[in-house]
DNA sequence: CAATGTTTGATTGTGCACAATCATTTTTGT
DNA sequence: ACAAAAATGATTGTGCACAATCAAACATTG
């Protein structure tokens, strides 16, 4: 006899049921959906929330920084930030004391933002029925996919 | 007295480090690069590859049967499938029992491909040092919450 | 059978995402 | 100081992704 037991066959490993890769793509598309009506009335996309959660933070970064934690480069992130800057919910400015830069700083109306969307994260969360100890073993395995594929 | 432990102060529900959403954008662009110069080298995109998944097993399929599975609408799949069809790797064609429908069918320039692609799985699952059983429960979880989110 | 509603793709417009290239500025080596 | 190299954004072009709208074909109901 000898037929092995479930050895996934060759053309096994090409089914899209079988792969890793693409239930990442279909949660993360889903989920910036799952946002979508909460951002919608503040007027913003997922990309510029993201931008925002930094900004409320750290109040002023410049390009390569916010580059760097979105690990989105300049093409994806000056058009995406001259869009915020004309609804005035930011700044762009060459920093003095080295002009390469672009220091992204957050204004008024940016700021103003920030309390019409702290309830949102959990909004998010509770669409999920995920346990607590669920999240923490979901943070930390997609905390090291991130590492490993950086 | 009385300070609470770590309460996750209200501000810290916004830190980008501590949202699930980010991870889930984060990894799945990084998955797509982790795939692109494998990709690169057969010519194709990674949503093509996606469409060639279902297509290597199922050699004809509907736009409508292709967007249900891969949760993307035809805004998306018309002009993807066109410069699929360009390429001599399928074609495009009504349904004669129902003129709505349009059928993508596998041609041999697209079956082609199938045995160039067979590995890559492999060597993209072996960049990510998943042990099996984390990888069974990341499974178990991401369709979980795909489940939630559809 | 005719009117109505539903299903299925296509089209249009906006906004990412990223590779490739370029220009400017700063840093480094001598 | 000066030339070479590196850092930083901007620009350009291609390809998704999706909301909104439209048109054609089919199904249903009276």
């Amino acid at each position: 006899m000898a037929t092995t037991p479930t050895p996934a066959a060759p053309n096994d490993l090409l089914k899209l049921e079988n792969q890793l890769c693409f239930p990442f793509y279909a949660v993360s598309r889903q989920l910036t959906k799952a946002y979508q009506p909460y951002l919608q009335v503040l007027g913003l996309t997922y990309p510029q929330y993201l931008v925002f959660l930094l900004l409320w933070e750290h109040e002023q970064l410049t390009v390569k920084e916010l580059g760097k934690q979105l690990l989105l480069d300049s093409g994806t992130l000056t058009p995406l930030l001259k869009r915020m800057e004309q609804k005035q919910w930011l700044s762009r400015s060459r920093d003095p004391r080295d002009e390469r830069s672009v220091i992204i700083a957050l204004r008024p109306a940016g700021r103003a933002l920030e309390s019409q969307a702290c309830d949102i994260p959990n909004q998010i969360l509770a669409k999920m029925n995920l346990t607590p100890p669920e999240l923490d073993t979901l943070r930390a395995q997609l905390h090291h996919m991130l590492t490993q594929l950086t």
